[in-house]
DNA sequence: CTTTTATAGTTCTATTTTAGAACTGTCAAC
DNA sequence: GTTGACAGTTCTAAAATAGAACTATAAAAG
C-alpha cells in the first residue's frame, strides 16, 4: 500500500494518519502550537532537513492544516500559520 | 536524525510520535481497540506487510503499549492486548 | 561597487525504511 | 501423508529520509 492510497481511505483515522502519520508532522505541529511560523525557526528547533520541511509544509497547506501566507513583499517571504483545521488537532 | 533518537527526547509528544508516529502503528491500534487481536486479523484488515506488522507489534510491546499473551500451547500462538498505556491512547 | 547576511527554499547522493512476495516451523484435521 | 491454519522470518526492489551543498532575492555593511 502506497502513503498516497491512505488518503483515500473511508476511516478518518485512516485519513488522518496520511496526513500527520509520520516522523514529523506531529513534532511540526507542536512548534506551531508553539507560536512559531517560519521556516528557519521549524528548522532550527526541530533539527528536521530543509528538505523533509519544505515537503512537509507543502502537504500540511494542501491538506489544510496550515496556511502559507507571505508577510512581506520583495523578497517574498512566507510564513505558516494554523487554519481552524488545525487548531482542531490541538488535543491530539 | 534517527528514529531512535527520538526516543530520547525530552519531549513528551516527541516521544510519543517515536513509538506511533508512523504509517501503521494507529492503524493497529485502531484494531485492536476494534478487539481484533492476532497476527493474521491484523495482517487481513489492515493490508500492512507481514514484516512491518511484526517489526510494529514488536515495538508497541516494548513500549509497553500492547502485551503478548499465549492464547493456546503447542502449537505456541500469541495475541495481542492493550495495556492500560495502550487503552489511554484512545482519545487520539 | 563588492561582500556579507538573512530567509526560504531546491538539488544531489548515500543510507534507511518499506513493499511485496516467498519461505519456515508447528501442530491439527482430513 | 497431504493440506491448511497461524505466527512469524527472509529476501530483493522500490520508496522515503538524512545530510550537505547549492540557488534566488534583496537588504545591510564596508
Amino acid at each position: 500500500m502506497k502513503w498516497d492510497a491512505l488518503e483515500e481511505e473511508p476511516c478518518s483515522l485512516a485519513r488522518t494518519v496520511a496526513v500527520i502519520g509520520d516522523r514529523w508532522s506531529l513534532l511540526i505541529l507542536r512548534e506551531c502550537f508553539l507560536r512559531k511560523r517560519r521556516f528557519e525557526a521549524f528548522q532550527a528547533s526541530l533539527g528536521i532537513t530543509r528538505h523533509l520541511l519544505a515537503e512537509r509544509l507543502k502537504k500540511l497547506v494542501r491538506f489544510g492544516v496550515l496556511r502559507r501566507i507571505p508577510y512581506q513583499e520583495s523578497p517574498k517571504r512566507y510564513e505558516y500559520i494554523l487554519t481552524q483545521k488545525g487548531l482542531d488537532l490541538y488535543p491530539i
